[in-house]
DNA sequence: TCTATTGCGGATATTTAGCATCCGAATTAT
DNA sequence: ATAATTCGGATGCTAAATATCCGCAATAGA
């Protein structure tokens, strides 16, 4: 079980549009360079953002993505499920229907004891991403990063818009 | 982000193991024959069970696998470690080391906000898998399966041991 | 209007991970 | 000893994720 890249990849991005002011739309271009990632596939998932709500796209000279919400109501499950799609990792092929010893469809209209397990655990994992919104990551940061630092890549940014 | 088949298939025999009376060894062919799954793949699913000591196996007639530990003491985390590997889901490539604003080495000392968050989540979710053993599952399947099939599956197993 | 910029979607190649199978080695009952 | 049984690792195959490119549509500014 391993979760796609592009996942880590749209979460910076999506905190980068966070800490920047209001108003300003940055280029799929821009964003991949930032860290220093192959441009058109970071393109692809920012689409994906933009197809799920999380981020808002302008077309045309001076466009570009932003978030299409507050920080605050932007949570870290919003972009797995946008990147990853809303399927649970966990998914019962139904083998207890297989098989001489069969169950009879009838006996089955309560999950199975192991997919609903299964299915209680990947909740409580969703739980905890969706507790998790970008202003919370920014707030984590700010405590920890210099303030030296956070005007150093601000400037960087300005110098490329 | 996917979960493999082979887990499904791995706890369902482990079900099966540990309701079978004491010191009674099932083959790989007979537990993949009850689900109606590719026996050789099954049986190289039993080998990581059995690599990882969820399980015991014997060679020779008569031979087979049997759980190593008393039902309560095996959980479905257990199973997921020894199918899919105990890598968490999420990676973290750091790039926030990459790029034109790389942070310095000095300054990750403590792990990224996103990927602290990302490991809390799953931490949420080995902790919910770790909470239910074999013994949970089959106290539950005990008190929604009529005694009749209960002592069908039995009879059946009988026939092929 | 014309041009430069930017996002969008589809088509495509490449790489990786999962799926499935086979045959040899080890062990046990006869 | 011998044959039957079963595990174990090595090997090919298939599907999916990864990554890229290019044409089209839309927008802003000259
Ligand atoms: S039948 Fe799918 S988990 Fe039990
Ligand atoms: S650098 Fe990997 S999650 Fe932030």
């Amino acid at each position: 079980m391993r979760m796609s890249d592009g996942v880590e990849w749209a979460a910076h991005a999506c905190a980068l549009l966070a800490a920047l002011p209001e108003g300003v739309g940055v280029s799929a271009a821009l964003l991949a360079e930032f860290n220093d990632l192959p441009p058109a596939y970071m393109a692809k998932h920012m689409q994906a953002l933009a197809r799920a709500g999380v981020v808002t796209s302008a077309r045309g000279a001076g466009g570009g993505y932003r978030l299409a919400r507050p920080a605050s109501e932007v949570t870290l499950w919003d972009i797995v499920e946008a990147v990853e799609g809303p399927e649970p990792a966990f998914r019962c092929t139904e083998i207890r229907q297989k098989g001489p010893c069969a169950a009879k469809p009838a006996e089955c209209r309560h999950p199975c004891q192991i997919a609903a397990a299964f299915h209680a655990a990947e909740k409580a994992w969703r739980g905890s991403l969706k507790a998790v919104s970008l202003a919370s990551i920014l707030a984590d940061l700010a405590r920890k990063q210099s303030p030296a630092r956070r005007a150093e890549l601000l400037a960087w940014l300005e110098t490329k818009l």
